[in-house]
RNA sequence: UGGGGUAUCGCCAAGCGGUAAGGCAACGGUUUUUGGUACCGUUAUUCGGGGGUUCGAAUCCCUCUACCCCAUCCA
C-alpha cells in the first residue's frame, strides 16, 4: 500500500476507524457508450486500488439507463480495459438494467410517501418552470395529483400507454432550492427504445440521479467515487437514500478531479468525432488516449498504472503534462526490453578494406540491465547507417561520423570516412570507409578513441520493415477541435532496415531500437512477410534538444497584478457599532470590521464583554476562533457560552495559560462544553514560565539536534521556530512560548 | 448574477499552528561502446492578492481576485 495517502484513502480509513463502514466496497460504473480512455484508467486504478488496499472489493457496473446511446461493443471494451490493467471485479459484471425492477419499486414507494409525482408538463415548460440560477422556479400544477392518480399514471407509463415525453416522474423536493439539481429532479422518463440488454421490456427508464444511488445501495457499495461535476448531484443522492429510509449501511458519494492531459482530448464527443470523421484509424488508433490505443501502441499496463499513481488524486482541476506518461513507459521498458538495431533512413557505407563476412555475438541488453541474452549480428563490407549519423560539415559538439571523425559501429568495428559519393545536386549517395581490424568490440587493441557508437545493419541480411512513427495527435496544448490536429501525427517509414534477428526470433513483442526509442510489433498488421512496428515513445534526446534550443526565444514571465474588488458598504447600524468598537473599546479596525458586520458575532461579543471587561482579547478570540464554529452552526447549537469564553480570556489575561494552550482549551470546550477552568485543572494545563524548569529541556533539544544548531548558527533564522516547537512538544505545549523563545535564542547565541 | 467547488515551483502533488515532502520537466556534473540508463548536485525566504489573530500562519479569521461545475426527459 502507498505510504502516501490521497484524500480518498484518508476518508476510507477514517470511515473504517469510526465504524461508519465495516467493509470497503467500491465500484467502477461507466456508461457503456464509448471506449474507455486513460481518464477511465485513473478511475479504475482508484476504485480497484482502494478496494485492494483495504481488503474490500470492487464491482464493475455498466450504468446502462439510457437505451439510445449504449451498446454491447462498449461493454466488451470496458471489460477488456479493466482486465488489461490487471484488475478483477467481484462476481459477474453488474448492470443497472438488472436493477430496474427494484428501482421501479423504490419509485412506487416514493410516490406512496407523497415524495414523487407524475408531471405532464412539456419539456420546454419544465425547463421554464425550473427558473434560473438567480431566480426560484415554480412547481408544476401536476404536483397536486393524488397518490392514487400518480400510482395509476406511473403504472401506465411503465406499460407503455404513453408516448415519449408525455409524462415524467419527478421527486417532490424544492422548486426554489439554491442547488438547481434539487428543483424537483426527474426520476423517470418514457422511452420507447430497445435496450441492448433489457430489450423492449421497459417503456420507462430511470434517470442517473435516481438509479445511481440505488444501484450503489443495492450492491452494498460503501464509497461511491465519482468525478467533480457530480458534486451538485450529491444532494439528490443523499435525499433519495434518506427519504426512502433505507436500512443501513448506505453508500456515500465522494468526488475527485478527472484527469486532463495536454495535447490530447478526453471527451467522449471529441473522441467520437475523431473516429467517425476518420481523422484516426478506429478506436485503437495508437495516437488516441483510449486504452485500446495505448495497448496497440505498445504501452504496458504497468506503465499506465504507475502513471495513475504518480499523478495522485485531488480535487483541483488539473492538466497533466504528457511527459509524465512518457516517462512512465520509458522507465518501465528500459529494464524489460531487448535492444536491437534498425536504420530508419539508410545511407550506404562501403568498407573498402573489409573482405568476406562474419557473425558477431551481440548482447540484447546493455551492461546496466540485469538480463541475459544475445543474438548473431551479421557484419559485412556493405552496411547501412542512419543518414543523420554522418555530416560533412558538422556543427560543434557533433559526435558522429564526419570526414575527420571516426565512429564506432555498435558491437563491431571503428570506421573512418574516406570518400563521400554525391549526385549532381550534392546529395550524399554513399560513403566509402575503412575499418580498423584491431578495433573489434570486446577486443579492441587499436587505442583509437571515438566520441560515439552508432547503430547500423548489414546490407545483405537486413530486412525491410514498415515503421510507424507517432507524434502527438494535436499541436495545441489544450486542443479545441479538429482545427488543432497535428498534421504530422503519423509518419510512416515503409522501408526501414532492421537486423534479421528481430524478424526470425522475436524474444518479446517490444524492442528498443538502439538510440531511437521503444517499438512494438503492431498486433494487427504485423506479419513476417510485412513486419510493422509502432513507435511507442522515443528515447530522451539531449543532442536534438540542444540543437533545437538555440532557436527558441525565452518568453517573458508576465506576473499579473491583482486588483481588489469593491467591498459591500456597512449599514448605519454597523457603522455605529464599528465606531464604538474602534473608538471607545480600542479594537483594531480589522477586528472591529469583522465584528460589526456580523450580528451573531457582535451579540456574542457584547455578552462576553458584560461578563468580563477585556475588550481586545475577547474580540480577538471571538472574531477568530468563535467565528470558525459559527460558520458551521447557529449560536444556539454551540456547546459553550459567551460567559465561558470570558472566563477563558481571563485565564489568558492572568497568565495562567498561554494563548497556545487557550486554543487547546477552546477545542475542548467546543467538543465537551466543559468550563475552561475545569479543563485546565483536569488536564493540568497551567503554563510553565519558570526558566529553571524550561532550561534543561532546551539544552536537551539543542543536544539532540546538532545539525539544526549548526544551520541556525549559519544564519537560518527560521529554525528558531523549530526549536521552540520542539521544546513546546516536550512540555506538552505547557511551556510559556514567549519565555521559551527568549531562552532559546539566548542559548543559541 | 444564486449555489457548489478549487487555488502550494513550468506540470502534477504532500502538507491540517512549529525546518515548504516527492515525482515529471529544466539546468549543471560523473559513469557509459545507446547524446539512453544510473548516480550526484541546482531549481518556492514562500503557498492566488491584501489585511488580521498568534511568540510563531501555507495551515485559524476577514476580505478581494481568478478558474471549474449546475438552469439535458445525458451520465
Amino acid at each position: 500500500m502507498n505510504e502516501k495517502k490521497d484524500f480518498l484513502r484518508t476518508i476510507v480509513e477514517e470511515d473504517l476507524k469510526s465504524g461508519k463502514c465495516k467493509e470497503v466496497v467500491t465500484r467502477f460504473p461507466p456508461e457503456p457508450n464509448g471506449f474507455p480512455h486513460i481518464g477511465h484508467a485513473k478511475s479504475i486504478a482508484l476504485n480497484f486500488g482502494i478496494a485492494r488496499d483495504y481488503n474490500g472489493h470492487c464491482n464493475l457496473r455498466m450504468d446502462d439507463t439510457n437505451p439510445t446511446t449504449e451498446d454491447t461493443k462498449y461493454v466488451e471494451a470496458l471489460k477488456d480495459a479493466v482486465h488489461w490493467l490487471g484488475f478483477e471485479w467481484e462476481g459477474s459484471v453488474r448492470y443497472t438494467s438488472d436493477y430496474f425492477p427494484q428501482i421501479y419499486a423504490y419509485a412506487i414507494q416514493l410516490i406512496k410517501m407523497g415524495k414523487a409525482y407524475v408531471d405532464s408538463l412539456t419539456e420546454e415548460e419544465i425547463r421554464e418552470y425550473r427558473g434560473t440560477v438567480t431566480q426560484a422556479g415554480k412547481r408544476s400544477k401536476y404536483a397536486q395529483r393524488s397518490i392514487e392518480e400518480n400510482l395509476d399514471l406511473f403504472e401506465r407509463m411503465k406499460r407503455g400507454e404513453f408516448k415519449d415525453g408525455e409524462h415524467v416522474l419527478r421527486a417532490k423536493i424544492d422548486m426554489s432550492a439554491a442547488n438547481m439539481k434539487m428543483r424537483d429532479p426527474l426520476m423517470y422518463r418514457i422511452r420507447h427504445a430497445e435496450h441492448f440488454r433489457a430489450g423492449n421490456e421497459w417503456a420507462v427508464y430511470p434517470m442517473y440521479d435516481f438509479a445511481h444511488c440505488l444501484s450503489d445501495y443495492i450492491e452494498g457499495v460503501s464509497h461511491s467515487i465519482c468525478t467533480l461535476e457530480f458534486e451538485n448531484n450529491r444532494d439528490i443522492y443523499d435525499w433519495v437514500l434518506e427519504t426512502l429510509e433505507l436500512e443501513p449501511p448506505r453508500p456515500y458519494q465522494h468526488e475527485f478531479a478527472r484527469l486532463g492531459m495536454n495535447y490530447t482530448v478526453m471527451s467522449k464527443r471529441k473522441l467520437l468525432e475523431l473516429v467517425e470523421g476518420k481523422y484516426v484509424n478506429g478506436w485503437d488508433d495508437p495516437r488516441l488516449p483510449t486504452i485500446a490505443g495505448y495497448k496497440r501502441r505498445g504501452y504496458t499496463p504497468e506503465s499506465i498504472l504507475t502513471f495513475c499513481e504518480q499523478i495522485g488524486v485531488a480535487k483541483a482541476n488539473s492538466m497533466v503534462d504528457v511527459s509524465q506518461l512518457e516517462f512512465c513507459i520509458r522507465d518501465d521498458l528500459n529494464t524489460k526490453v531487448p535492444r536491437v538495431m534498425c536504420v530508419l533512413d539508410p545511407i550506404k557505407v562501403t568498407i573498402e578494406n573489409y573482405e568476406g563476412s562474419e557473425e558477431i555475438d551481440a548482447s540484447y541488453y546493455p551492461h546496466d540491465v540485469p538480463k541475459e541474452g544475445s543474438r548473431k549480428l551479421p557484419f559485412s563490407r556493405e552496411i547501412y547507417i542512419e543518414r543523420n549519423d554522418f555530416m560533412e560539415n558538422p556543427p560543434k559538439g557533433y559526435f558522429r561520423l564526419t570526414p575527420e571523425q571516426p565512429v564506432r559501429l555498435k558491437h563491431a568495428y571503428i570506421i573512418a570516412c574516406k570518400e563521400v559519393v554525391k549526385d549532381e545536386n550534392g546529395n550524399v549517395l554513399e560513403i566509402k570507409a575503412t575499418y580498423y581490424p584491431e578495433s573489434k568490440s570486446g577486443s579492441d587493441t587499436s587505442g583509437i578513441k571515438v566520441k560515439s557508437a552508432i547503430h547500423w545493419v548489414s546490407a545483405a541480411e537486413a530486412k525491410e520493415v514498415e515503421v510507424r512513427l507517432y507524434d502527438r495527435l494535436y499541436s495545441a496544448e489544450a486542443p479545441e477541435g479538429i482545427e488543432d490536429l497535428n498534421p504530422d501525427s503519423l509518419h510512416i517509414v515503409s522501408n526501414a532496415l532492421i537486423e534479421p534477428a528481430v524478424i526470425t526470433q522475436k524474444c518479446d513483442e517490444r524492442f528498443q531500437f538502439e538510440r531511437q526509442g521503444y517499438f512494438y510489433a503492431d498486433p494487427v498488421d504485423y506479419s513476417d512477410e510485412k513486419p510493422v512496428f509502432n513507435k511507442i515513445v522515443g528515447l530522451k534526446d539531449s543532442w536534438n534538444k540542444k540543437s533545437k534550443k538555440a532557436e527558441q526565444a525565452p518568453k517573458a514571465p508576465a506576473k499579473k497584478e491583482q486588483i481588489d474588488g469593491e467591498v459591500v458598504p456597512m449599514t448605519e447600524a454597523q457603522e455605529a457599532l464599528y465606531a464604538k468598537y474602534t473608538n471607545t473599546l480600542g479594537l483594531n479596525t480589522e477586528v472591529a470590521n469583522t465584528l460589526a458586520r456580523d450580528a451573531q458575532l457582535s451579540d456574542f461579543f457584547e455578552e462576553a464583554l458584560s461578563a468580563y471587561n477585556s475588550p481586545v482579547n475577547l474580540a480577538n478570540i471571538i472574531t477568530n476562533d468563535v467565528a470558525r464554529e459559527l460558520k458551521q452552526m447557529e449560536v444556539s447549537a454551540l456547546k459553550f457560552t459567551a460567559k465561558e469564553i470570558a472566563s477563558l480570556v481571563k485565564l489568558i489575561d492572568d497568565a495562567t495559560i498561554s494563548s497556545k494552550i487557550a486554543k487547546q482549551v477552546f477545542e475542548e470546550m467546543v467538543k465537551s462544553g466543559e468550563r475552561p477552568e475545569q479543563i485546565v485543572e483536569d488536564k493540568g494545563l497551567v503554563q510553565i514560565s519558570d526558566p529553571a524548569q524550561i532550561l534543561p529541556i532546551i539544552e536537551e533539544v539543542i543536544a539532540n539536534n546538532p545539525d539544526n544548531v549548526a544551520k541556525f548558527k549559519a544564519g537560518n533564522n527560521k529554525l528558531l521556530g523549530f526549536f521552540v516547537g520542539q521544546v513546546l512538544k516536550a512540555t506538552g505545549g505547557k511551556a510559556n512560548p514567549q519565555v521559551v523563545n527568549e531562552l532559546v535564542s539566548n542559548q543559541l547565541y
